[in-house]
DNA sequence: CGGGATCCTTAAGGATACTG
DNA sequence: CAGTATCCTTAAGGATCCCG
């Protein structure tokens, strides 16, 4: 993962919907783990990748998503292999052989992460109005930065 | 969002659909940065006690929400301020007097990750599982850690 | 070629002390 | 009470080397 650091496990947030609520707050934690994941810096990125070429090589990889050290190439398709969102393949030859694609959930995932995507497209421009406002106040204020 | 680290810009994933891959790429941006925000440890438990509780002082947020810091919680909340998803509100009495709310984007963002959540609650079992077969792969393969 | 092991830099975030 | 400023710890992630 990318983003941020998570020192302590922290108590997740509960869910929105009555049903929900009686479930695990494993589910809980289990959103915040996705979320997070997404939210590095790479999963996101091998994700298009992959969406939009299939299967890919790991070197390939490398270059398709451009700035990534093979460390967290590596380190990032682990995790997301681990969480069954892509399928490693093998092929014992010299050299080696290993390519990568989205499993069904991989692309599901994607899937989910349109709604996010659908309402930062609608709302972009609120968003970028609230930041241009908060940075005009802030200039405004006395005794700040 | 708690996750990682972000410490360069990065190019961002081009949208799915035609319309959106005529906009500009600062759409994309924005979207990875929304979802590295909410992936921090904190802003997603913000959100859900500021929807739980709506217009909650500084204090009551620290204790809400359990184990934040409250140089994280300040600076989350500035944050969501400066995004347009929270109205701080000061009243000017001795002892300060300071509340935070939602605004109608805040809600919006909320609603936005519903579907995040809901594919995870649905495919909660599906990953795992992944998770159990990749240990017990892991486990079963020679020359690893 | 794929990727594991190691070292190193940097910054996220907690703790604490101070202020209006 | 609601912050701000400072210090310190920890780990994320890049660079590099090495191996099958």
């Amino acid at each position: 993962m990318a983003a941020k650091r998570k020192t302590k496990p922290a108590r997740m947030p509960r869910p929105k919907s009555p049903s929900q609520a009686e479930l695990d707050p494993k589910i809980g934690a289990l959103v915040q783990q996705i979320i997070a994941r997404v939210a590095d810096r790479w999963t996101m990125l091998i994700l298009e990748a992959l969406e939009e070429h299939g299967t890919v090589r790991f070197k390939e990889l490398g270059r398709l998503v451009v700035g990534i050290s093979q460390k967290m190439l590596t380190q990032t398709l682990r995790q997301m292999e681990c969480d069954g969102l892509v399928k490693r393949t093998v092929h014992p030859v010299i050299p080696p052989h290993v390519d990568y694609a989205l499993t069904k959930l991989g692309r599901g995932l994607g899937e989910a992460f349109c709604g996010v995507w659908k309402w930062a497209e609608k709302h972009y421009a609120e968003i970028e109005r609230a930041r241009a406002a908060f940075e005009l106040a802030r200039k405004r204020a006395p005794g700040n930065g």
